[in-house]
DNA sequence: TTCTAATTTAATTTA
DNA sequence: TAAATTAAATTAGT
């Protein structure tokens, strides 16, 4: 594979990550912070320095192309991290009678309600309702056929795999990420039942 | 809790996956075959503290140990809740015209007993000849009250409190599992429309 | 028809 | 990464 292809890989999941972690938006919108934060995932690659200085430069090109809007250039602080719109709900959910060991439930942070119709008591066990993290997403047959016979041809792809897969089915690289770790899980069990 | 009570739990658990997994059946009648391997698991058990977690841990050995022949140790987990394998059909078997988005359901065929019809190929790519599907279990009014009063007090009950209902109420513990996940469904979903 | 048990799967969390 | 579990969406039995 050539540097151009990592390349393209590069600039499509830097888009797709924007999707699905908008906190990496401030770095991608710092020049300063662009290279070092997408070529963190790359550090298997061991990339020559001529091939950092044409990532760098096409990484700029592409934020210029993109007209991302300006904004303060946010640092990554831990301030910044909160602003993430899919807060964890903390414990305070969690059952007292069941302090159940080890998994903890997705559980979201109350948005603002404009009903002000009390809430029941037996709602407290319950997380709020009109409020999710991120959307179920549904991929196409054609999008799950093609994931299916990249698993057959190997069910633990890389990171550049994944890129490659995520640029062809148009699916964010995370989501193709998640997909494999639950084919996976599905497939060790599925095998053993014949 | 003592070990007599815990390991009863563990047998009577044991005996509600007879009606989810028949093949145990010959398995369970054996008490020579149940005991040592489950009181081998208890020899270093500290039943005060640890005792649930450790009970927890025996459970699932002792699905292993007694669960599905040959393959590896059967685990805990989504996929072995199911009943009978009632797998989605794959995306090449669905009408190539009408691709249909969603889910679509597999279509069953009749119940084959004892069919010399030799399997097909694995890896499901073909639908599955030798199931059941669907056998729809229906709940008493007692036991719906009791599956109901437990939710009030705990909306998301832990594999051993799972167990614990079981053995009152006499339902296999998958059964009331998926039996929270629908009243949470449903408790989720009516919260958004009042 | 409504209600609900059962199924599937993407997403999340912990180790 | 595996394993477990969740919510969401759906299918299907009574």
């Amino acid at each position: 594979m050539t540097y151009d292809a990592e390349f393209e890989e590069i600039i499509y999941t830097a888009l797709t990550l924007q999707d699905d972690y908008p906190m990496l938006t401030p770095l991608l919108k710092d020049e300063d912070m662009i290279y070092p934060s997408v070529l963190g995932m790359f550090n298997d690659l061991n990339p020559t320095m001529e091939a950092q200085e044409k990532l760098q430069e096409a990484l700029i090109d592409l934020y210029s192309v993109l007209g991302i809007p300006q904004g303060p250039p946010m640092k990554r602080t831990s301030e910044s991290n909160k602003e993430t719109p899919c807060p964890r709900m903390d414990t305070k959910y969690q059952t007292n009678n069941q302090p159940s060991k080890g998994h903890k439930r997705p559980l979201f942070e109350e948005e603002q309600r404009k009903s002000k119709k009390p809430r029941i008591q037996m709602d407290d066990h319950l997380p709020p309702v009109n409020f999710r993290c991120r959307k179920r997403t549904v991929f196409s047959n054609e999008q799950t056929l093609f994931l299916q016979n990249q698993f057959n041809l190997n069910p633990y792809p890389d990171f550049v795999s994944r890129c490659h897969i995520a640029k062809i089915t148009r699916i964010p690289e995370p989501r193709i990420q998640v997909w494999f770790q639950n084919r996976r899980a599905r497939h060790l069990l599925r095998g053993t039942r014949s």
